[in-house]
DNA sequence: TCTGGGGTCCTAGGACCC
DNA sequence: TCTGGGGTCCTAGGACCC
């Protein structure tokens, strides 16, 4: 016999308070209590005594100024936040193993396995912001629930400076009333969609079937809606995941640019990006051209390999011929951002498919090597070593 | 409200294959 | 020769997140 499990909220959401604007107040005693943002013409973090003044993130410095005149305007010093953030995550892989990171500032916590060390999730959530405001010197709001999306929810509640308990016998208590934009995956589109069907609150949806949401959203979205207004939304963390793409734009502003400045511009951006995809050690099979217009829409261009690559020059090279076939749209419409993203990203440890060759002599290794040449250039050869492999052998590639 | 930079996931149509 | 269903990949666009 096997009985259920009683259900536990052993998730935990730890979320920094207005991180960048945060460490700002922390690293400078003149800051705190005052209304502070960081960022240039873009509000990046506002301090929660901006936001008490309507300071919002993503909202223009000329703004924030207008509703706040004596905001504190801070230049961003990124390596900071980095090294806050490092700090922080010590202390929630201290705390536990099984950790997911989110964001630079946020993390879902799984604690069900420390339940033999007799102390409750709620007050390991305690402790951890003990420790984070003791250690680090921030804020920190944590959500505690049976789910990630609830607990997520939760600290979003709690915020700022908080903690919240969701249990598991009071979650459609806590979410029901909830305003539609707080459930994590509802924008401005979808909450303004389902309002126009006198939808507001997350009881609202939860009256609703499953069929009904999905002809309103869409299959995907329906279905994750549903499943979200009525607390059955996965209960584990994910501790490996790969990130998927990596990406670089820059804003040029409004006016005219000479096609030698945004070639030269999308060069800078590809430079930056193969960087770090090899010090990821990954490789990249599919290039994206993303331009953004005078008048705010944007278009993205691609093109896949057949084989995934980290030469510089062929992802250069084919940035560019993406971008020259985009001219005549940039003409008409006005360029303001020109990025560029590498995606379908693979491990550079294994190049896939393995490279295969006949029975095993000295003939076929140097062919092998060859053919690992020709494809990859003399490099990989240097990482490349023979396994074999049935009646013949193939070419996993190492990394560095 | 005139908007930075970094990401994830989903949808939809067309090509191509079995 | 015409027809069908199912699957995968590529491309472009869009919603959403911090």
């Amino acid at each position: 016999m096997c009985s259920m499990p009683e259900p536990r909220a052993a998730i935990l959401h730890a979320d920094l308070d207005a991180f960048y604007a945060s460490v700002e107040q922390r690293d400078d005693p003149r800051l705190r209590n005052r209304p502070v943002v960081v960022g240039g013409g873009v509000v990046l973090a506002a301090s929660y005594e901006a936001k008490r003044r309507g300071v919002k993130t993503a909202m223009s410095g000329r703004q924030a100024r207008m509703l706040c005149p004596d905001v504190i305007n801070v230049r961003p010093r990124f390596d900071a936040y980095v090294e806050a953030s490092k700090a922080v995550f010590d202390v929630f892989r201290d705390t536990t193993p099984q950790v997911q990171g989110v964001s630079i500032d946020e993390a879902f916590l799984d604690v069900a396995g420390l339940h033999r060390i007799d102390v409750a999730p709620f007050d390991i959530g305690a402790r951890l912001r003990a420790r984070i405001r003791d250690e680090v010197g921030l804020p920190i709001t944590v959500g505690v629930a049976r789910t990630p999306f609830l607990a997520k929810v939760a600290s979003r509640v709690a915020k700022p400076d908080g903690l919240l308990l969701v249990p598991p016998d009071g979650e459609d208590a806590f979410l029901h009333p909830l305003p539609l934009t707080m459930l994590w995956g509802v924008g401005e589109v979808t909450a303004t969609k389902l309002e126009g069907y006198g939808l507001r609150t997350a009881g609202d949806v939860a009256a609703l079937g499953e069929p009904v949401l999905r002809g309103l959203l869409g299959p995907a979205a329906g279905r994750h809606l549903f499943a979200v207004v009525h607390g059955r939304t996965p209960e584990r963390v994910v501790t490996d995941r790969r990130r998927g793409s990596i990406g670089a734009q820059r804003a040029i502003g409004h006016g005219r640019h000479s096609p030698e400045f945004v070639t030269a511009a999308l060069l800078g951006l590809v430079d930056r990006v193969c960087r770090r995809m090899r010090t990821a050690h990954r490789i990249a099979r599919t290039v994206v051209l993303r331009l953004r217009f005078e008048d705010y829409t944007k278009a993205t261009r691609s093109h896949s390999f057949a084989h995934a690559t980290s030469s510089g020059e062929d992802l250069a090279a084919t940035a560019t011929m993406l971008l020259d076939a985009a001219r005549p749209l940039i003409r008409e419409r006005g360029l303001t951002l020109v990025g560029v993203a590498l995606t379908n990203l693979e491990s550079d440890a294994v190049v896939q498919p393995q490279l295969s060759f006949g029975p095993v002599d000295t003939s076929g290794m140097d062919a092998a090597v060859d053919a690992v040449a020709a494809r990859f250039g003399s490099g990989a050869v240097m990482r490349a070593s023979l396994i074999k492999a049935g009646d013949g052998f193939s070419v996993p590639m190492l990394p560095d």
